[in-house]
DNA sequence: TTGCTCCTCACGTCACGTGAGGTGGC
DNA sequence: TTGCTCCTCACGTCACGTGAGGTGGC
């Protein structure tokens, strides 16, 4: 009983494309049980016809081929369902920003000029407990967050005492390419304790435009817009680093939508006013 | 008072990359308002912000570009809306079929060999009204829709009598290349006055080995799989079409769990057997 | 003047699809 | 033997990202 197909009728019974299928030999995902020296011809085993299923309903969740190659190696099944798990609440999270984003896209659409209040603020330099890394556009919030974790360790075990809310510094660079220097940082009174992984910083002087943000992140653009605006409009722009406060860290308990950011933007001198 | 930013400026205000706005402007789809013919030095206008903001709403959403262009150069608003909602529709139904999908994902991997009972049948030369064209993969199950509506239409102002479900023929490279000939027909009894776009066709005799599947189209795998392991075990592989029964295209009032699809795999004839 | 911003190629990524041109197997 | 299946390049797609190498402007 010969249990091998050819190309094609592996294709009709998987309802994967040959060129898919070749395309997954190449990159060793799914693997012809035998290829004819000669001609190169691939033949399939009856046995692969589940695991080319599983592979097309991963596919069909669009889930990248090195993420379905892990989950059919997966050593165990607690991995598999993992991994598979993850994949679907990035999809639903996905989904749910998409109707985040849906409602504030009509807005936007209506054209309502979106009135930020915007104030000047000249800074001292600040000490601080710092973190820094060069960080990609993605994966910010969750660096940030974790960031702060650290911070907050470090604050326990130092001598010192916070002196005003979670910070952080944004390079031109982070914005630019999406990928840049980013600087998680608390103010402190006092000298601390240090910890490792954890720098003591001085946060420079500016002179800064500063607007407050409501609401969750994926609105940041408004504020931004606003700020990037006012700042060229009155011809007072400046190089360096963004700024952003996030002012209500432990009081919004995890309520992104009522969380207040301050955002600020470096501008000329006052005198230059 | 200018209101002109640089790349870098307008980058950080729109929270774009310099590299997706150097793309949008060689797309056509936001062009600087003013590029130094020297230098190539693009500039940027306030005004451009909102655009720049929709667009960035858009594509967080995953919008094709060419999808972002109608939506901003939508002549009104109800063309404008309209393009956003069918895409927020998509997205959704999207997340609904992850949903099925994640579901007999995990049926699939608990291994439980799925039991098809399979069938033999020879069928005779069957007289039809069918629609014929070449079809993508993703296309097929909506042009099947208006394929049937068309075939009903006929049926009704012809004088012939209907003698079975509404079927399909589906040709090799439709499965093998994702594209192909599919036919969807109607057999009937007696002769047919003609319509337009309906072609008459004798629907040629096969020895068929036959499974009915239950639910949802997206998991056929499972029965295509049964099939093309049955046959090839057995050594009766034969090429040509393949064909579908749609058996309660009326009495299943719409619910995709409940349909029976019988799917009819091609075999050698039954002295071979 | 120096360094920094900006520029234009050219190529890479991801998961295949689209031909072109050619050979093996029933 | 014929046509059909299958093969391997090579290039295209989409929305940028990643350097390389170079110039303009404060």
């Amino acid at each position: 009983v010969s249990t091998l197909l050819t190309i094609g009728e592996f294709s009709r019974t998987t309802l994967l494309s040959i060129k898919a299928l070749r395309h997954y030999h190449d990159v060793g995902l799914l693997e012809p049980v035998q290829v004819d020296a000669g001609s190169g011809y691939r033949s399939y085993a009856t046995a692969q016809v589940p695991v080319a299923h599983v592979i097309r309903r991963l596919r069909d969740l669009d889930m990248p081929l090195e993420d379905v190659r892990a989950v059919i190696q997966a050593p165990d099944v607690a991995a598999r369902d993992a991994a598979i798990v993850a994949h679907l609440e990035r999809m639903e999270a996905q989904l749910e920003r998409t109707h985040a984003t849906v409602q504030s896209l009509r807005e936007l659409l209506e054209g309502a000029a979106p009135s930020v209040d915007v104030e000047f603020r000249s800074v001292a330099p600040t000490p601080s407990l710092a973190v820094r890394a060069t960080v990609s556009w993605e994966g910010a919030e969750e660096w940030l967050g974790q960031a702060f974790e650290t911070l907050a360790g470090a604050l326990d075990s130092s001598a010192a005492e916070r002196s005003g809310p979670d910070s952080a510094l944004y390079s031109e660079a982070f914005f630019e390419a999406h990928a840049g220097e980013v600087v998680a940082f608390v103010p402190i009174a006092g000298g601390a304790r240090m910890t490792a992984g954890v720098e003591s910083l001085a946060i420079p002087a500016a002179d800064l435009a500063v607007a407050v943000h409501r609401g969750p992140f994926d609105d940041l653009d408004k504020t931004y817009g606003a700020l990037g605006t006012f700042v060229t409009e009155r011809g007072i722009g400046a190089t360096g680093d963004v700024r952003e406060h996030y002012l209500d860290a432990e009081a919004s308990d995890g309520d992104p939508a009522e969380a207040r950011t301050e955002v600020c933007w470096p501008v000329r001198g006052g005198d230059s006013r």
